[in-house]
DNA sequence: CTCGACCGGTCGAG
DNA sequence: CTCGACCGGTCGAG
């Protein structure tokens, strides 16, 4: 027998064996592959270990998914790569797509966190030198998906950082922060989210609306979801046309140019 | 048509404009990945967002992966993560179970991170004050996969640390700055590699062995790969019995209980 | 070519 | 139940 085929058998036979046994699922995996690995290299002594190891994956593969086929399993598992680094960019770009056609009518607009940094190196910002740098930080620690700008005498402005996310599961945690200290720096700050999902455990829309003890202050200015099965404080619906992110983001930019001092985290959109 | 079926047709049929006029993959992609998006909530208003755009990742799934069932799809994410999270828990189970086999009948005996954890707890290891409150960072930010103790009259002291890996790929560069930590603090710090592969390149092997301008130091006491392709200074060849990586845990092991002070980066094992 | 960053179901230990 | 950590081909910008 091949050393490949060999493998697929122990592995199945040695995941068996500890099953019936009494030992659960990972603790039967784990001992399958670590003495399908022994077993491979006490019989197969001059193949290389790192086939070996392939070749238990493909047996670990083939119990977990149904797929025996080890060309089917490096497609899919390149393709999902592929999406997981590309989609979350195809999604800010659609954000930045769909609200710019109701925003640059009235001098708003959203640029992808690459846009803004060619425009700062450009300085083409017209941001005092504290802002700049501060937006700097942001970009440079890779923050924020999305700024927003608006334009007061031709200068064009940053005057709002946002989040866009197709899923960001228990990740929210992570974000709020740099949310707050966007809101303490005076500046918009807002999440668009694909999938309010998670928004079904109370902690979450706590992490948004604030004025729990476990969270006091609200996250954000505004968390829009394109779903209406959320809405509740802070966290608004939305659709295609971003009706309300839209009409936030022009009383905000209105907001920001006339009375920055005093948007803080307090600040809430009238429109409802 | 349902929406799931136009949103199929739909990206292949952007995907494909797009590469026409001339656009590279990737590009081509992001855009009908957005495209796709904006024209199915323009067609299908009712449907939830976050279906619409598991169909768009289903339909790029199928054109990269030739796999058009989002069943095989899941199923083959789902054990590829069990494999991720599982697979490396094995292999160093493994490098355990085959180390001790020769190491115990010498008093030296190899410890998970979670074994070591409890035996600090438990207060049974003998290290000075220094060395336990080092070893319990080193837990808390697991740096090291295992560790190694040696027997001296009737205690148990740690004097190595053990990297474990089934693929460092340039994951090595973050491994060597924690080795060499180890290594200051006068223990013995060694990896041990499933795959050589990444050994191809010049620069990690002088990552290993120094003497270069850009690695001046050694970055371990010892490499040991599961090959006999990559020898060359510290970086020694093993086989199932980890015949060179016992011999030099048994010197090491001698040299860290007689001279401790001098076992720094510096030290060789004779035994090749 | 290089090289840092991306994700998300699972594992494992509460 | 919760919740932090795991990985690795791809993307994107040198």
């Amino acid at each position: 027998m091949n050393f490949f085929d060999y493998c697929i058998q122990t592995y199945a036979q040695l995941f068996l064996e500890a099953t019936k046994v009494g030992h659960d699922e990972r603790f039967s995996q784990k001992q399958a592959i670590r003495d399908t690995m022994i077993s491979a290299m006490r019989n197969y002594p001059t193949v290389e270990v790192a086939d070996i190891w392939k070749a238990v994956y493909s047996a670990h593969m083939d119990r977990k998914s149904g797929i025996a086929n080890p060309d089917i399993i490096k497609k899919v598992v390149s393709a999902e790569n592929s999406w997981k680094k590309s989609s979350g960019h195809a999604f800010e770009e659609m954000i930045k797509v769909l609200g710019n056609i109701s925003l640059e009518p009235h001098g708003i607009r959203i640029l992808l966190q690459k846009d803004l940094k060619i425009l700062i190196e450009k300085q083409t910002i017209a941001n005092e030198v504290r802002d700049i740098s501060w937006l700097k930080e942001q970009i440079g620690a890779s923050v924020f998906d999305l700024y927003i700008t608006v334009l007061q005498e031709g200068k064009e402005y940053v005057y709002g950082c946002i989040q866009s996310k197709t899923s960001i599961r228990d990740r929210v945690t992570r974000d709020r922060e740099p949310s707050m200290q966007a809101m303490q720096a005076f500046f918009w700050s807002v999440a668009i989210c694909l999938d309010g999902d998670f928004l079904k455990l109370p902690k979450f829309i706590s992490m948004v609306n604030g004025n729990t003890t476990g969270h006091k202050l609200n996250g954000w200015h505004g968390m829009y979801v394109f779903s209406d099965r959320y809405t509740v404080g802070r966290i608004y619906p939305i659709d295609i046309d971003l009706d309300l992110f839209v009409a936030h983001a022009k009383e905000a930019a209105e907001e920001w140019l006339q009375r920055r001092q005093w948007f803080n985290h307090e600040w809430k959109a009238d429109q409802k």
